[in-house]
DNA sequence: AAAGTTTTCAACCGCATGCTC
DNA sequence: TGAGCATGCGGTTGAAAACTT
């Protein structure tokens, strides 16, 4: 039987003669010019609603109330479908209805309530009074992805921080009351609202994942991290925008998040017992924390050169005022945990494994520590664990064979290991944590603060305009950002010769570059598919280039031939 | 000023859930 | 018990607005 409702609204709008059929039934179609559906031959509106429909809905509620909204047509004459006066009602004509944006105190709590409910917005709306589950999506899918692409991360430590925990008190007491129960119904008899996702078939996978400690059943209360795999974010944000918009942007957002910096210089010792909160990740343990607590400027230098860090971790003290650049587009990976604000250090988390990665692993990876729930940011611990490892292993190669790294720089050396053992590792220019490989070149070869200039570099535009031109993806329209003013601060006084290596991601992408992981180094691989694309001669330069360029992940780094890598390839050169 | 591009947000759609008969 | 139905939810779409070039 097909529901009224399904006739109703599920009706095909292309059906022709819809919409004169439409107006001409409708008395209040003078705007109706959406087309619609029928209902027994009486033609439903649909798009924007009209004030006089507005006002025959708010009389039916008043007389009827709310509900039994399929009877709302019948009743009223108003030609809509059930769904959508119910819709119109909830979102925009019910009292009480807050409008205009959010409030500064609205956006944080609903930070917070995301962090810990993951996109349950009519859980979230209930949290807010006034607000539809609706305006809240849209609230985050535009305005916090903006922070994200400025290279803001999804949640604030403190709020990253109090959902582990948060992850962490459920999984003790899931623990304690496994013994009596079924986690299933221990989290339904005590109510939980977090989303009980299992990771069945992760542990099912386990045994072809060897580095991958037990993976309990763990609630997902570490959706925290949904920003991660999320398909809705996990796509790299191409850095497309326009410069001055993104300036603006960032000056603005920084501002708003002025708010937060206050604390910014707390947030390490929110972090005091990271090992316990990076074991509620499943992050091997110990790790030593002095390495970047201790050590700012060794964290500085290197959390740049990780993938997991958004390098826009500054210990200095910056202001928002003096923010005026946007982060460089590489590095608004949309996994950003890190520093909340533009000097905030990273999510506990993220510093964990960060930090981890960055010192050397020691002993083997053994925990009983839950997993974080989301396959996303699973994957991307397994993937980050599988990199380690490679990294524990490149480390010790590298040190005797690597002619680019200088022994005694270890921070810079070991990231390069790291980031070399990533790109090696993700066969898949796209990590699982959503770092392409152009944020992986671009984390990997972080620019120090006095090359950096408001001023884009000269051949910073080679792919502007390239996604059309070059016919490639809107990622290959990458145009070199200015790196993050507060990030780079620190390094004012490095003498650092890091470049700025940008790459357009569409050229990373998929099977355009592949990585050799039999080399042992980050070699690319410029295959027919790119060649082809790039046009013969173009695409043959670029493979005998790459063919005979052990470029690693930091083309910028070593003194491969990246330099003679054909100008489209190549961004900007810092001297 | 105009064209092109990006962002915003209202509305739609499909699916899930729960209630009623 | 299962079909019919109403409602709710989350993801997605697309027109309009805003912005950039």
């Amino acid at each position: 039987m097909i529901f009224w409702e399904e006739m109703s609204c599920a009706a095909s709008e292309s059906e022709d003669g819809m919409l004169s059929n439409n107006q001409i039934e409708s008395p209040l179609g003078e705007e109706g010019n959406y087309g619609g559906s029928e209902n027994g031959g009486v033609a439903l509106k649909k798009g924007p609603w009209t004030s006089a429909e507005d006002a025959i809905l708010i009389e039916y509620v008043k007389k009827h109330g709310e509900g039994n909204w399929n009877a709302v047509q019948k009743h009223s004459g108003l030609f809509r479908c059930g769904k959508s006066c119910r819709l119109r009602w909830a979102n925009h004509l019910r009292p009480n209805l807050k409008k205009g944006a959010f409030t500064q105190e609205e956006e944080q709590l609903i930070i917070q309530l995301h962090a810990t409910m993951g996109n349950k917005w009519a859980q979230m709306a209930a949290h807010l009074p006034g607000r539809t589950d609706n305006e809240i999506k849209n609230y985050w899918n535009t305005r916090i992805k903006r922070h994200q692409r400025a290279g803001l991360p999804l949640y604030p430590p403190e709020v990253s921080l109090q959902a582990m925990q948060e992850s962490q008190r459920c999984l003790n007491t899931d623990r304690i009351e496994s013994e009596h129960k079924s986690q299933h119904d221990t989290l339904l008899s005590k109510n939980y609202g977090i989303p009980n996702v299992m990771f069945d078939n992760l542990k099912a996978n386990q045994s072809i994942l060897p580095y991958v400690p037990e993976l309990r059943d763990i609630t997902a209360s570490s959706m925290l991290m949904k920003g991660l795999s999320s398909s809705q974010y996990g796509s790299f944000m191409s850095s497309i925008m326009h410069r001055q918009k993104r300036l603006r942007e960032a000056t603005t957002l920084l501002s708003s998040f002025s708010g937060g910096m206050k604390n910014e210089f707390h947030l390490f010792d929110q972090f005091h017992d990271v090992n316990k909160a990076a074991q509620s990740f499943g992050l091997p343990f110990p790790f030593d924390p002095d390495s970047t607590t201790k050590n700012p400027e060794f964290f500085g230098k290197n959390q740049g050169s990780h993938t997991l860090a958004n390098g826009n971790f500054s210990a200095s003290k910056p202001t928002a005022e003096a923010v005026k650049l946007e982060l460089p587009s590489l590095q608004y990976s949309e996994t950003d945990l890190g520093g909340w604000g533009p000097s905030c250090s990273r999510s506990p988390l993220i510093k964990s494994v960060d930090t981890f990665i960055h010192s050397p692993p020691t002993g083997t990876v053994e925990s009983d520590c839950p997993s974080p729930r989301n396959s996303g940011l699973l994957d991307a611990l397994l993937h980050e664990a599988k990199a380690l490892s490679s990294a524990k292993n490149q480390l010790s190669d590298k040190s005797s064979n690597s002619s680019t790294v200088t022994p005694g720089d270890y921070a810079d050396s070991f990231a390069l290991n790291i980031c070399e053992t990533e790109w090696e590792d993700y066969g898949h220019p796209i990590s699982p944590l959503g770092h392409t490989a152009t944020s992986l070149f671009s984390e990997c070869t972080p620019i120090s603060a006095n090359e950096s200039s408001l001023d884009e570099s000269p051949s910073a535009e080679t792919f502007t305009g390239s996604k059309r031109k070059f016919g490639c993806s809107a990622e290959a329209s990458v145009k070199s950002e200015p790196v993050d003013q507060i990030w780079s601060a620190d390094r004012e006084n490095e003498s650092s010769t890091w470049l700025d290596i940008t790459f357009p991601d569409a050229l990373l992408d998929s099977d355009w570059l592949e990585h050799d992981s039999a080399c042992g180094k980050g070699q690319v691989i410029v295959n027919d598919a790119m060649a082809t694309l790039l046009g013969d001669d173009l695409g043959n330069e670029c493979k005998q280039m790459a063919a005979g360029a052990s470029v690693s992940h930091g083309w910028g780094h070593s003194s491969c031939s990246w330099n003679s890598m054909p100008a489209v390839y190549q961004m900007y050169e810092l001297p």
